[in-house]
DNA sequence: CGAGCCATTGAGACCGGTCAAGTTGGGTGG
DNA sequence: CCACCCAACTTGACCGGTCTCAATGGCTCG
């Protein structure tokens, strides 16, 4: 059963029933005419070649994704600095919350791999949300989640050292594949040492040196960007032992 | 003409319209039933003195409030850090905004001075924007602007050096002073430097050594909490010039 | 096979943290 | 009014973590 872009399939299934990441999406809860209505506002999905990144007009984003499959990086380009990486997005992540509101773009969104996303217009949206009270809480509940998402970064950053901040970072991932059904203790990075070093504020040989390390204590194995955690609980230990910097102790 | 709580004045004006920080709140531009409305949801203002923080039950958010004068911080407590400041609120600023969605807690906030906030429960909030799309909108643009700000944040901490850190700081409070009309150059920074220190990710001897640097290279002036900006352009330059840390140069 | 990118490893320098005094200033009580 | 106190701030000396620079190894691709 073929679908014309924008209409019901005749089963009444939408396209979103289909899609294999429709439990971490948007459209989660959505029942009825407001499922409808959503499905409908979707553009046709998009394929990215590793390292093209999402076009947006003059620093301004129009749209919001959905990461389908794939992943991708958020860079912020500043004067007077080198970029950085300040997001990374896996399947089901929501895209371009931080242009919501007036559009202005927080940076360059870059595939790391092949990658497919799902596109939905904020000029769509807006009417999406008149109509729909779970949207719209849906919405808020992920951009209240992406905000404290960014304070615990930034408290990453600020007060903890290399040591903390990279057993941190492969907690998070672990935590992410996880709820996305993979294994939480065995993934591939899909992103470059530079962009991790960029991503915590560290340099590319700090990363290296601090992963190496890790594998010697037998925390983690590392095969290139394969990496198996050996044990959470001692990440864990890495993360709050030693206090690190600013601890007061 | 004293009003009745969540009644119309009998003129006509909501209490809004009485309010000093109208020009910076939720409240902007809405019109007719919607403003009343939105009137009608808030709760009496509340006092809070220096040290006071925002009441909140076990960890959860249940309101949005709305600084009409003083100000506050953000703090962060986490397991095996010490706690830390993520955000300074001035009047006109949205608080609580992370909380949004699941009404989680970002960390408690805290009056650094005398200062009064205006309520406005998430519950009410919530059938506001069913109706209001102007509300709807003036919220997300703020809950984006907050994303972009952190984004900010998370650079600034990862990538720079302490003196572009505390550049950066005074400019970002003289553009916040400038946008509520008051100084851009001369300022009272109501937090001690214990707080700057640890929004900043550095230490407190740090903060002080560096502002008193600044001082000798004649960028600023200070008398305690009292600061003078001298040169806004010398101060750019800080934070541009010296490319800092990863700067790859 | 060489070019180029990415990652690793080593040596040295430096920024900023820690520790420890010393200073200032506001508040309190005699 | 002064003495005292305590918190906040400043200043100095030292040390360590992390950055920088540089060289090397491994992988992919033309």
């Amino acid at each position: 059963m073929s679908f014309v872009s924008g209409r019901l399939l005749p089963d009444g299934e939408s396209r979103c029933d289909k899609c294999s990441h429709h439990s971490r999406c948007l459209s989660l809860g959505l029942e009825g005419e407001a499922k409808y209505a959503f499905d409908s506002m979707l553009e046709r999905s998009r394929q990215l070649k590793r390292g093209e990144d999402l076009a947006y007009e003059e620093g301004r984003f129009t749209s919001l994704y959905v990461v389908q499959t794939g992943s991708l990086k958020q860079v912020v380009s500043q004067v007077g600095a080198r970029d950085q990486v300040t997001h990374f997005y896996l399947p089901g992540d929501l895209v371009g919350l931080d242009g919501i509101g007036d559009g202005r773009c927080g940076g360059k969104i870059i595939a790391l791999e092949s990658t497919f996303v799902c596109e939905l217009p904020f000029s769509k949206l807006e009417s999406l949300l008149q109509n729909s009270c779970a949207l719209r809480s849906r919405l808020f509940h992920s951009m209240g989640t992406e905000l404290r998402n960014d304070r615990r970064m930034m408290c990453l950053l600020s007060g903890h050292t290399a040591d903390q901040r990279l057993a941190s970072f492969l907690l998070e991932f672990s935590e992410r594949f996880k709820l996305r059904g993979y294994s939480p203790t065995c993934f591939n990075l899909s992103m470059s040492r530079a962009d991790i070093g960029s991503y915590l504020g560290l340099a590319i040989e700090t990363v290296s040196r601090v992963l190496g390390r890790f594998q010697k204590q037998e925390l983690i194995m590392l095969k290139g960007r394969q990496v198996t955690l050996l044990t959470l609980t001692g990440l864990c230990h890495v993360v709050e032992d030693s206090l690190g910097r600013h601890s007061g102790f």
